[in-house]
RNA sequence: GGAGGGGUAGCGAAGAGGCUAAACGCGGCAGACUGUAAAUCUGCUCCCAACGGGUUCGGCGGUUCGAAACCGUCCCCCUCCA
C-alpha cells in the first residue's frame, strides 16, 4: 500500500474527478499541485474545484493567495513538505493533485533549493541588456554555470547570474518519499484536444470574461495575471483583441500547456500512466485503485 | 460577353529569373527546464534506404545555361461592368 499519492497529467484529463474518487475510497485529503489554483478569484479559469464536487474531501493549498502575491516553488516544497507530515501525522494519506510538474517534482524528489532566491531588484539591473551581454557577463562571472545553462533563455541566464555554485550540486532523481506513487493520466491527443477546447467554451459560458475583468481591474502585473484563460481576456480588454480571437488564444494556449505537461511527466517523473476510459470512469478508478494497494 | 485581381507545402501568406525545398504565421510533432513554471526556451514539419538523393509552387507547351518567377495557351476562383 502507498502512503503517499499523486496524480498528474495534462490539464482537462480528469485528475480532479480521479482524486475525488480514490480520497473516498481511502482515508485522504487532497493536496493541490496547481501553481494557479492558490490564487483566489481565480475559479473558473483555473478550473478550481468547486465547493460542491468535493464531496467532503477536504483540499489543502488553494486559495492561499491573493492575486497580487508572489509565490515561489522552494516555499511551496516546504508548505506542502510539511503538510505531509501534519497528514499523516494524523493517519490520513495525501493525495497530490495538479498539473504543475515542477511543484510536484520539488515535493516527491529530493529537490534542494540551496542557494540565494530570486531577487526581483537584482534582476531589474539587467533589464537593458541584450541577450548576448548577459551570456558573457555569465560565462565571466560563473563559467561553471554557463555551462549548465539554457543561453538561448533569457530567464534562465538572468536567474543563472544570482546563482551559487551550490545551485549546481543538485540531486534530483531520487523519490524523497519511498512509498510514494504517481499516476499520470493521459488521453488520445486529438480527445484531449477536443476536451480542452470545449472546456474553455463551458468556462466562457460560466462567466470567465467577468472573473478575468475583476483580476484586470487590480491592475497589477504578478504570477497570476500570466495564467491562462486571463492573460488573453486581457488583451481583449486592452482593445487589441477581439473576444472571439482571445477565445481561440486560450484554447490554443491550454492545448499547448498540456503538450508540455505529458513532455515533464513523460521525462521529468516516473509515472504509473493510465489511459483514462471516458465511457466508465470507474474503470479508471479501479486501475489507479490497483496500483495504489500494491 | 467585357474589365481587373488571383491560383505557392495541412491552412493562411511572402517571394517576381540563379543566393529557393521556397520567408513568416497558424496547425502538428519532439524536446529542455531546481526559486516567475498555466512561465520561459529549443528543434523538426514535401518524399526517401536520407551529412546524400527524388519530386514541387493550378495544367500543358515555350523562352533561357538556369523559371515558382518571363511568354503562349487551357482550367478554376474572386470583384466590377454588361
Amino acid at each position: 500500500m502507498k502512503d503517499i499519492i499523486a496524480i498528474v497529467g495534462p490539464t482537462g484529463v480528469g485528475k480532479t474527478k480521479l482524486s475525488i474518487e480514490l480520497a473516498k475510497k481511502l482515508n485522504a485529503e487532497i493536496i493541490s499541485c496547481d501553481s494557479m489554483q492558490f490564487y483566489k478569484g481565480l475559479d473558473i479559469g483555473t478550473a478550481k474545484i468547486k465547493e460542491y464536487e468535493k464531496q467532503g474531501i477536504k483540499h489543502h493549498l488553494i486559495d492561499i493567495l491573493d492575486p497580487k502575491d508572489s509565490f515561489s516553488v522552494a516555499e511551496y516544497q516546504t508548505i506542502v513538505r510539511n503538510k505531509i507530515k501534519e497528514l499523516q501525522d494524523k493517519k490520513i494519506t495525501p493525495i497530490l493533485v495538479g498539473g504543475s510538474g515542477l511543484y510536484i517534482a520539488s515535493v516527491l524528489y529530493d529537490y534542494r533549493f540551496l542557494g540565494k532566491e530570486r531577487d526581483q531588484e537584482y534582476l531589474s539591473n539587467y533589464k537593458d541588456y541584450s541577450l548576448e551581454d548577459l551570456t558573457n557577463k555569465l560565462r565571466e562571472k560563473a563559467p561553471k554555470i554557463a555551462n549548465n545553462t539554457d543561453l538561448k533563455n533569457r530567464r534562465r541566464v538572468l536567474r543563472a547570474l544570482e546563482k551559487t555554485d551550490e545551485d549546481l550540486d543538485l540531486n534530483s532523481k531520487k523519490l524523497f518519499y519511498k512509498n510514494a506513487i504517481i499516476i499520470a493520466l493521459d488521453l488520445k491527443r486529438d480527445i484531449l484536444y477536443e476536451r480542452i477546447n470545449k472546456r474553455v467554451d463551458n468556462m466562457i459560458e460560466e462567466g470567465l470574461e467577468c472573473e478575468a475583468e475583476k483580476l484586470y481591474s487590480l491592475n497589477y502585473e504578478s504570477q497570476a495575471t500570466m495564467a491562462i484563460g486571463y492573460k488573453e481576456l486581457f488583451k481583449h480588454f486592452e482593445g487589441l483583441m477581439y473576444l472571439e480571437d482571445s477565445i481561440e488564444l486560450i484554447k490554443r494556449n491550454s492545448r499547448r500547456y498540456a503538450k508540455r505537461q505529458i513532455t515533464w511527466f513523460k521525462n521529468k517523473m516516473e509515472c504509473y500512466w493510465i489511459k483514462v476510459d471516458l465511457n466508465d470512469f470507474s474503470k479508471t478508478v479501479e486501475t489507479a485503485y490497483k496500483y495504489i494497494k500494491k
